[in-house]
DNA sequence: TTTTAAAATTTTGCATGCAAAAAACATTGA
DNA sequence: TCAATGTTTTTTGCATGCAAAATTTTAAAA
């Protein structure tokens, strides 16, 4: 079945490479719908997840559902009640600052890698991603931006190589963009800096994409811990 | 069933906190057992999970041991291939390094938080874990060490109160030691450097903190680091 | 009206069984 | 001997059904 050329005991290594993207099973492809439906904002946080409606919709039934479930549990953007249900987790603003504590380390080092190894070809999907075609209703409405910023951090975070850095980023994102139900910034100024952070890669520029990032993200932080403060009086 | 006087609205932050710990499933329950295999080596890595077997050695069918698997794939401490099975992450030094990468960012993080927030009895914690009687055998044998260590920095974070960091941190420690079968410094190192990271938490001194977990962990990194570039020659 | 208790309904978690895919084995022909 | 093909066995992935728990509804009492 496998090609002849491999050898035996490096099945495991190719398989993992090639084999994988195609063959998805259900639990899979309801363990992405779900991701896409809280990033989208469909499945608001909070939200509890009636699994046989789920089901329903998915066109599966609860066997995959529930897989797809808990490997959201560990990525946590569900919570499991055990007897309970599962719900769409809902951050507290000292939990969404926990997120941004840890972007805040991790993506500035995903940008410097990206700086170091982008390819000619991955710089050319950074720019292809903030340009208008990409952009469409970006500005104006807060979902579009959400997926839009999604899809650029995603990027960022792939071209750095780190795949368990890439997976990781990848959740925290969707979990505190579903958590966010306003522009923190202008969208305008989020691109801008997405647009400097591109030529810092393009000119393999590892400490400017580094700061770049970096300011990027602490800014949302203020806000996030300006409001904690307030908060708490 | 649930105690009176909690708010209708409040109910699923009140279950979130005290609920869960009690009740868990089948697969959560899988999902803990077969995470300290891996950690112990029982399950070594790039071993092949036979779903009858471990489920019937487990007690349990094999639709919670399913979602215990899909759980620790999202943890990437086991790898998917759609309709050949499930194996125990064996990760290249590529990948070990890019773990080390990350917790190189995340734990000096968590260790400063821990710095700051530690109380007495989380301090008392930290000292009798890295005393005598926590300590038999860790000397010895890598398999006793690789438990004590998992523990001691599961204790770090834990106390700095970031649950996404310390869950996340938690998952990697366990990749990152079922990948290694040898001491990388001497026992005694680690645990004298522990030690003197629950000397900096005990004086509230969040930079040092910092420090001392930053050098801990980048000890090994450079080790890792070495061998990679002997490995490319 | 509110509170408490009982009954009915819904929902969850799990074991089981089945179809399809993959792996192991046997057979044939070079 | 080895490669190629066919056959059997094993394993995976999923739907289904059932028991227990949780929730909702209804009824009764304060």
């Amino acid at each position: 079945m496998h090609a002849k050329n491999i050898d035996r005991r490096n099945i495991y290594e190719y398989y993992t490479l090639v084999y994988k993207i195609e063959r998805e099973d259900l639990a899979e492809k309801a363990y992405e719908a779900l991701k896409l439906m809280i990033l989208r904002g469909e499945l608001p946080s909070g939200e509890k997840l009636l699994q046989e409606s789920l089901a329903e919709n998915l066109g599966i039934s609860r066997t995959p559902l529930c897989s797809a479930l808990a490997k959201l549990e560990k990525e946590m953007l569900v919570t499991s009640l055990p007897r309970r249900g599962f719900y769409v987790n809902r951050l507290s603003l000292k939990e969404l600052l926990d997120i941004y504590d840890i972007r805040l380390r991790l993506e500035p080092l995903g940008a410097g890698e990206a700086a170091e190894r982008a390819s000619a070809s991955q710089i050319a999907d950074l720019e292809s991603a903030v340009n208008p075609p990409a952009l469409a209703g970006v500005t104006e409405n807060y979902r579009s931006f959400k997926e839009y910023d999604y899809r650029f951090h995603s990027l960022v975070m792939e071209i750095s190589g780190n795949s368990f850095l890439s997976r990781m980023i990848r959740s925290f994102n969707i979990i505190s963009l579903g958590n966010m139900q306003h522009f923190f910034k202008s969208p305008e100024q989020s691109i801008a800096e997405h647009r400097s952070l591109i030529e810092a890669i393009k000119h393999h520029d590892k400490t400017a994409a580094e700061k770049t990032m970096y300011t990027h993200i602490v800014h949302a932080r203020q806000v996030i811990e300006k409001k904690l403060r307030e908060e708490n009086g």
